[in-house]
DNA sequence: CGTTTTCTTGATTATATGTTCAATAATAAC
DNA sequence: GTTATTATTGAACATATAATCAAGAAAACG
């Protein structure tokens, strides 16, 4: 019997993912929120509850499609190095040209709200481990292959998430891609045989 | 015959670069300024402008204190590398138990400011290029004194950088000590002979 | 069609924010 | 001691913020 919603849902929050990732969530106002995702105030307040509610929406959005995405490149790949590489050179890409110019709002969300909302920063560590996951399946599989040096292995699946983070913080810093590059290719050629 | 200032302004500058530290700069309110300086916002307005005056006064002596310091590690060391490492162990040291459990200043403006506020971006570039020209001077020495795999060079400064970015950004997900002592050890093995 | 239920609208509210300012207090010079 | 100058105080201000809500609109069902 209900009068049914007018605005699509997942297409909402991707706006919200894309203002949040850019200005951050102190940094966006509601009044942003409603200019971007074409609502009006009591309708986000209706859907969400309230802009932590929103912004929780959004990292479940941004980690169900960009993230994905992303980590899938990893195992999707001929092998476990190339997959590793892949997921790099494609992060290079995204911050060259592409929305990862913001960062990445998992990156923003650690350094912005993992030490004053337990929610969120329980939100994040899952993400993280399951990028650590994937990175350690490629690692091993990699390894296998005999594509590692010795005594590297699916340890070091930590380092590379270091580096990840590290890549994003530097994304806000506008770098030239040579750069980027010469950071993946040294990252990576210290786990290489 | 002026009125003379009750308050040392180091001393005061010192407790809003904490408080800017740990809550980032819309984190935190000129309550918690006062607060945490002992002082009456008219004072600080009288002293520092504004709250961003003020940010941007901590922001310079978190470089001219903090981060100084662990500069100057780099290069006190009896070689190149151990310079590099003396750097990358104190970090570790205080994000276990230290004041780096929130991460660093710069790295937390990045994330949150570099995008929104040109001056703070040009601050943020100084002090990533000095620590990046500390990083090249010691993998100069490094070089000069045999302790580096070949093909590895002083252009390998801003690999550091990322992987400092990385380890601040992990800092606040209170990674156990031996998780980051590993990340270090990686990162630095593949750039020894 | 009428009723019910839900969504939408956008003005309104309460609150918190950064900021100002007039009054007061303290110092240094004459 | 008087005066000039500046610091301190803390209430007050303007603004922006997140959040609410009553009125109107739209759909589904009988």
């Amino acid at each position: 019997m209900p009068r049914v919603r007018e605005f699509d849902t997942d297409t909402a929050v991707d706006r919200a993912v894309e203002t949040f990732w850019k200005h951050g969530y102190d940094g966006t106002g509601m009044q942003d929120l409603c200019a971007a995702m074409d609502l009006h105030s009591g309708s986000i307040y209706a859907a969400f509850g309230d802009k932590r509610g929103l912004y929780l929406a959004a990292m479940d959005r941004y980690i169900d499609t960009v993230s994905r995405d992303a980590i899938a490149r990893i195992s999707g790949a001929p092998s476990g190095l190339d997959g590793i590489r892949a997921y790099f050179d494609h992060l290079v890409d995204a911050i060259v040209d592409g929305k990862r110019r913001w960062g990445c709002l998992i990156t923003n969300a650690v350094a912005e709200l993992a030490q004053r909302d337990p929610e969120i920063a329980t939100k994040i560590a899952v993400h993280l481990s399951r990028v650590d996951t994937a990175f350690q399946a490629a690692l091993a599989r990699a390894q296998a292959e005999g594509a590692l040096a010795k005594g590297v292995g699916p340890e070091k699946s930590t380092y590379l998430l270091c580096v990840l983070q590290g890549l994003n913080v530097l994304a806000k810093t506008q770098p030239p891609r040579p750069v980027l590059e010469a950071i993946v290719d040294t990252a990576l050629a210290g786990l290489e045989r």
